[in-house]
DNA sequence: TATGAATGAGTGTTCATTCAT
DNA sequence: GATGAATGAACACTCATTCAT
């Protein structure tokens, strides 16, 4: 029973290394992949490419996962558990404005620390929606969780009279992303400089005060 | 003589048709190239699906373009050229918020009746650039175009006091443009329902005002 | 009956113009074609080359010959014909090494004048035999014809006794031959310099007295 | 470190064979290119008969060779390096005919052996130069190298007196290639029969005592 | 299980040939 | 008959995926 106990344990530890030896070798290539496909997009990133930047062979990839697609797929999935996490702390905050600031500081600095995610998820959510239509079918969406939150942030704002009351909260919350999306795009387009984190006060002034002089 | 210019008649005539012919075929193509690359992006389109779109051989693709990136920049050029004949009214306002709203709601509108365009557009010049980069280098490009329009305005409307001093025009000039892009995805999302440039009022409204309740 | 006739002249006559151009345009096309082919070799030249440095369209050369094959072919026969042509005078020699030295003189001349069909002829004769095989099947070749001219030479010089007995005509004129082609050879290498029919003498001396010291 | 040694030794074996395979490999697509582009000459061989020969797929060959024109070129090398190696010992012998013949004969016999290849070579390096000037720029030349062997036996020749001292060594060179080379073409024209080695006593015959009876 | 070479379907592009004008 | 654009078969080459080791 001991020797038993002892082959089992050993299988069992044998087993773990072997379960931890698995998932690093698949957060090496999500790592990986995630580098390359932020560098030159889904179809310019050759599976080649990610075996290299991950440096393992080729045919290593498919012990891990079914295909491009998938490799592709998991990626987004790993940044929504990552980004998830982080907003937690964000979503304690009872107050909804706070909590929103919270929600789009945290967003905008994940953002930062995940530039090719990024550049990743936005290809796919936002235009390259269509022609990878096929990927990810049914995947709860980052895009649907972030966007959630922030529209439930601002029903109630609008109802603890916080926000103008003439514009549905959806439409307002739609505005309020646009307007943060549209930072995110003209931050990217200036090449991802730092401190897009900071720009979280100037989202905030524009959108309550407007443009229009005091 | 009358000969002579009978011939030379005919011969006009028959080059003029065979000219017309030309530019129908490569509108033809053009037309189709922008539906099939707005529908499947630029890798997925493959040059049969053009042919097929535009109801001509794989071949005759050829003798209108030098390759597949050639009709990708001809689509950018070709439509670059419409949004600027069709944004010349708009800028004879002189006065630049009149001129501002004027570009936007025609930029919708424009956006609205070529949809498949922008989102070429969009991909290319926001997205997609460093993997195309290669494509079209040193055209003029449509957005440095757009934002020097709405910079130049921005610039003329705070110095006429009739915007926030405690921005800078760059800034502010972004953030709109940032808004209005942030409408334009959105509504990309939504499935581009109609009357897009019907939102060129709460852009305004919004961009002017403010979120706070008054 | 008189304009019977008078239309039938006329008629003749436009056919006479008619054939005329048929020929000049037939000619034009083979002109342009040598060049072409023999500054190409048979896969590079193009029949939109072809056309181009004839100065007719693409089609037209349809008008003419069958396909690209038979261009090629007419070329060689063309330069047949005129080849036979200029030989005739030298055939005319009785004695046998003065006949020979008279067709090795005319042959090393017309070769000059057109190294293009010559080019054509060899890659063709000698080289791209067996993958141009298809073509040409059974036309009575230029390089039989010649070396048929060669070997009844070489036949009656032995018969007189004017060259060596032990060597029997086939193989010697196998040789002349060669030595004659290996001059052309280093000729078409050195970039077909000036006057190589000069070079008659040199082989014959060669060929006749040899490398030994006197 | 037993282990480690063990493991050593079997990756270094493993990668023994791999490599071998690898060059077996390669060895399989030469040889079955030259065939295929001795059969069909450069362009009407397409990879696919040549992936089809070697018995591999057609991407296969890609793997092995950059693209077609390499392919080509490294038959060429090959088989340069190939009769460099079984001219060496040749080039041993002081005396500088008996060197000649020796180089001859060896070459001769290379050829008879190594048919494709010279079809190819000869191919390329007189005939097909112009249209395959972009291929293997700068490799020292097979032709070169053989001349000027050729050459310095001449030169040497000469200067001892054994052969005429009327016509200049470059010359009289050029004309033994030329003859020797003549051999070839009349072989080759013939169908390679057995036996041309044989051939380099008449050659040496001719070339030395001429045509001319004794 | 990692490896990396083999595979072959798929794609952009060329060009001989056809055909409407 | 001349034209030149349309055609589509053919081919070099790529790369995701498979598989023997």
């Amino acid at each position: 029973m001991a020797t038993r106990s002892a082959r089992a344990k050993r299988t069992s530890v044998r087993e773990t290394v072997r379960s931890e030896s698995r998932a690093a070798y698949r957060e090496a290539i999500l790592v990986a992949a995630e580098r390359v496909f932020g560098r030159l997009g889904f179809h310019d990133a050759k599976m080649a490419d990610i075996a290299a930047e991950a440096g393992v062979a080729a045919g290593t990839l498919y012990n891990y996962f079914k295909n491009k697609d998938q490799v592709f797929e998991s990626i987004l999935k790993r940044g929504q558990s990552r980004l998830k996490e982080e907003l937690a702390p964000a979503l304690e905050l009872a107050e909804p404005l706070a909590r929103l600031r919270a929600i789009t500081e945290t967003s905008l600095r994940f953002l930062e620390e995940n530039g090719a995610l990024f550049m990743i998820h936005i290809r796919r959510g936002g235009l390259e929606a269509r022609s990878l239509r096929h990927i990810g079918e049914g995947n709860d969406d980052l895009h649907e969780f972030h966007e959630q939150l922030v529209r439930e942030a601002f029903v109630q704002a609008i109802e603890s009279k916080q926000l103008r009351q003439d514009i549905p909260a959806d439409e307002l919350a739609g505005l309020f992303s646009g307007l943060t999306e549209a930072m995110i795009f003209a931050w990217i387009r200036r090449g991802c400089p730092k401190n897009l984190a900071a720009k979280t006060d100037l989202i905030f002034d524009m959108f309550l005060q407007g443009a229009h002089p005091k």
